[in-house]
DNA sequence: CCGTAGGTTCAGAACTTATTGAACGTTCGA
DNA sequence: TCGAACGTTCAATAAGTTCTGAACCTACGG
């Protein structure tokens, strides 16, 4: 096997946890390497050198990052196309995104319609369940905003 | 195509969400499943005969989701084996498990010595993303508590 | 108006993963 | 001790997903 370079391995690292999460490992690679990666921001041609990955690959890996908010586009000045980079805020867009909690929170409620609603006997567990997504869903909005709070007491800058 | 009742149905809904989790099928129909069968407690027999699943798939599938802390195994009186259950606070014991969130804060701080440490330029991302993580590390058992105190106060019951 | 760099799409190859089903233990009742 | 029910494991197969590469757009510079 070929020496990888410490930044290159970061990002296959970083493809072993996303894949851990159901993603494919190109859009783990790239994330992981447009995380470190400097400058910040790259073109698809870089990308695709940089990770060994195709074109083709990149493009649709990077389309990926873009719809799900982890990443955006930026012009680059004397360069015909544009460059990726990681949103400054991306983790957070994802943390505060509650539709993941939403999905489940649903899928509870649709299970205590199946066993006959809200009063039926032994629902115990869906109502808690449903309760504690709908809690969460509530709640990690507000999580999110006392982080920004204490972190920008920190440290105050943006990409 | 077969018809399908209602709660053969929602274990198949619920086999899709978790499949956006990056789970396998078989895992997610057991979990629906177990969520609203009657009796709760089922047999890797019965499971195998509702969900049109074989022996082995049965039995990986619920060692997984034994192993992630989902279900568990409950004696089964006049029976040779044994039953499998959801556990009541299934759903908790997942969100309160920090490993996820660990795994992250760990990917970002790696992330912080492959571009050479804390006060290198252009390290504002990681460690803010490292912080987020840590901080949601931090805060989601007490979520948890809060929530546990709020729902013992309308529904006091155990499975 | 053409040539070229950059970007996207998509069919098929390569690969990965889930599921089955048969063989093998184990435990219990008789 | 035997037979039967039950559960587990694992090799082979089926199913599904990702990646590539070539064809095809598009936009800009000259």
């Amino acid at each position: 096997m070929s020496e990888l370079s410490d930044q290159r391995r970061y990002a296959e690292d970083a493809a072993v946890v996303l894949g851990g999460l159901g993603l494919p490992p190109a859009y783990g690679k790239l994330l992981g390497w447009l995380l470190i990666c400097d400058p910040p921001w790259q073109t698809s041609t870089q990308l695709a050198a940089a990770l060994g990955l195709s074109k083709g690959s990149v493009s649709t890996g990077m389309r990926l990052l873009e719809t799900s908010g982890l990443a955006r586009r930026v012009p680059v000045p004397g360069h015909r196309g544009h460059a990726y980079e990681v949103r400054p805020d991306a983790v957070i867009r994802i943390a505060a995104d509650a539709t993941k909690f939403r999905v489940f929170r649903e899928l509870m409620e649709r299970g205590l319609d199946v066993v006959g609603g809200e009063d039926a006997p032994g629902t115990e567990r869906l109502r808690m369940m449903r309760d504690f997504y709908a809690f969460i869903e509530r709640e990690m909005p507000q999580l999110v905003e006392r982080f920004e709070a204490e972190y920008g007491a920190k440290g105050d800058r943006d990409g």
